[in-house]
DNA sequence: TTTAAAATTGTCATATAGTGGAATATTGAT
DNA sequence: ATCAATATTCCACTATATGACAATTTTAAA
């Protein structure tokens, strides 16, 4: 379906005619044109035309997909739901479809995309195929982030989809990263989100696996500095939730470190707080997590 | 500056090739083209380069426009600034522009936003001038609001902005369709924010200014639906900021119908979680607002 | 229903988006 | 530095986006 049939939809909605939208960006007959879907249009029509309409290209683009999100969200959404009902049938489906346009197009960005499926694949399955994508993978991904001057929501969601199965020397360096070089994007709530994303995860990683936390913690510079960050970040009042992951971070970090009642306290703050507001499944991760630390503490030879 | 020049910076960045990006879409030579400024592109052609280059639409206007919002955003913004700093001089200024291009094109959206500004400034000040908005505006923005079959981000940026000038059983039906009619929108986040903006806002709309709490109350049912309407919206665990409103308004609601005991409670449970997690200035504002209830509801007679 | 004004579409001219391939510039290995 | 391979630009050409204005359809008032 063509651009112009969305755009003579919504212009009608508004009560506007052809000729008040068309008056100073291009000529009546053309918008009828255009509007019919019996011509395309160029990019610097179109942008004077929405911002007439007062009207976003994404939101445009979402009417016009018939309120579906965009190829790329749907790309990172079904990764991500494959990946955490731990669907490897469609992983792998997933994974072939992106191999198939980098062998066509050569196009590196299909080559990534690929390579955070197989990671996450190797993560459900140690038998997850890979013929076309080789031991060094891992390696040329983080190349590709180290080169990039700027991070985007791509770069951090890809990122994000890999971090666990990187060294932690690796994972500080590009979390540092990944926080300055998408530093443009603050006031971009999408990226923002993504950020934090990155962060909470890097600091969760550094704290190790729940059975490994008898063994000596090496990386508090390091988490405060994370800590730091997105304090600086979700800065803003309204950040609730992650003003709640930075309570229970804090706690974990503290029982990492071996203080016992202080952590415990924390965390039940945050666990308490989710209650009370309701949010259920959230509270009863956070309550999981914790048994599960105290548990291997006060069991460290398993 | 030219979209084609932000696309190359973009395309090197990512170390792709005019040859791997064209392929498949356009020719190299036009890509070249276009990247060097020399001519401008299709909006079908950009849709397929900016897929490739796994970027959304506004995300590449945000690059473009060197990492600010887009003139949509900023008008509402600006605005809202200027309202909440009470600055009637830039009120002004910015219902003119508003004004002029009404004037210019004939396009009503300019009209709707030109009034918008003028009832905020009469919030402000009685005497805002307002010669070239007459009295039936109100009229004719609601009556715009309810021709609109699709509410996008505009018209509930637009009715949030106006919504407390209307009578109640106006604001009651308004408040109702933005609700049905942008339900396609559920999935777009930043739609979604302004529907449950939309919600609260109404809420506590006819909820009554805090010095009629001791009058008789009618809009019971009323507020029930919208609360209603706002759990099946933010129904999602990680809207903590929403899930803390909703029980300070379950208990501001308590407290009109009377229910004293119960209402304290709630809101000062709400102004609890808040503290705790550091949110001093929502805190505040939440405790103020208690505070004149309580005030009005022992001296009824101001 | 008639009629005049407003809104939209059709026709044709032209500017410019977009192509193919040759010419040039860049890169990277020896 | 030299050379081959690759990436980009230039140029002549074609397709199509866009404009001017006439023809038609729609709207709305009498």
């Amino acid at each position: 379906m063509e651009y112009g049939v969305t755009l003579r939809k919504i212009r009608k909605q508004k009560g506007i005619t052809l000729k008040e939208l068309a008056d100073g960006i291009c000529s009546i007959s053309f918008l009828s044109k255009f509007e019919r879907g019996d011509s395309d249009i160029t990019l610097g029509l179109m942008t004077r035309i929405l911002e007439k309409l007062m009207l976003s290209f994404d939101e445009f683009l979402y009417v016009h997909h018939d309120y579906q999100p965009s190829k790329l969200e749907i790309f990172f959404k079904s990764v991500n739901t494959a990946y955490m009902s731990r669907d490897t049938v469609q992983l792998e489906k997933l994974k072939n479809e992106e191999i198939k346009k980098w062998k066509r197009f050569g196009v590196e960005t299909y080559h990534w995309n690929a390579m955070m499926i197989q990671v996450l694949g190797q993560i459900l399955d140690t038998q997850f195929t890979h013929e076309e994508l080789k031991e060094n993978n891992i390696r040329l991904l983080s190349d590709y982030l180290f080169r990039v001057e700027v991070w985007g929501y791509y770069e951090l969601a890809l990122y994000n989809g890999t971090l666990l199965l990187l060294e932690p020397d690796m994972v500080i360096m590009l979390s540092r990263t990944a926080f300055q070089k998408s530093d443009r994007f603050k006031e971009y709530t999408k990226v923002k989100d993504a950020i934090t994303a990155v962060l909470f995860n890097t600091i969760i990683y550094l704290l190790g696996p729940v059975n490994r936390f008898h063994e000596k913690f090496i990386y508090q510079k390091e988490i405060g500095e994370f800590i730091s960050y997105l304090e600086n970040l979700a800065l803003s009042e309204d950040n609730l939730l992650e003003r709640v992951h930075l309570l229970q971070l804090n706690g974990v970090y503290e029982l990492r470190i071996g203080d016992k009642e202080e952590g415990i306290v924390k965390v039940e703050h945050a666990i308490n707080i989710l209650k009370e507001l309701n949010s259920t499944k959230l509270a009863n991760n956070m309550e999981q997590y914790l048994q599960q630390i105290l548990y291997y503490q006060e069991n460290p030879q398993l």
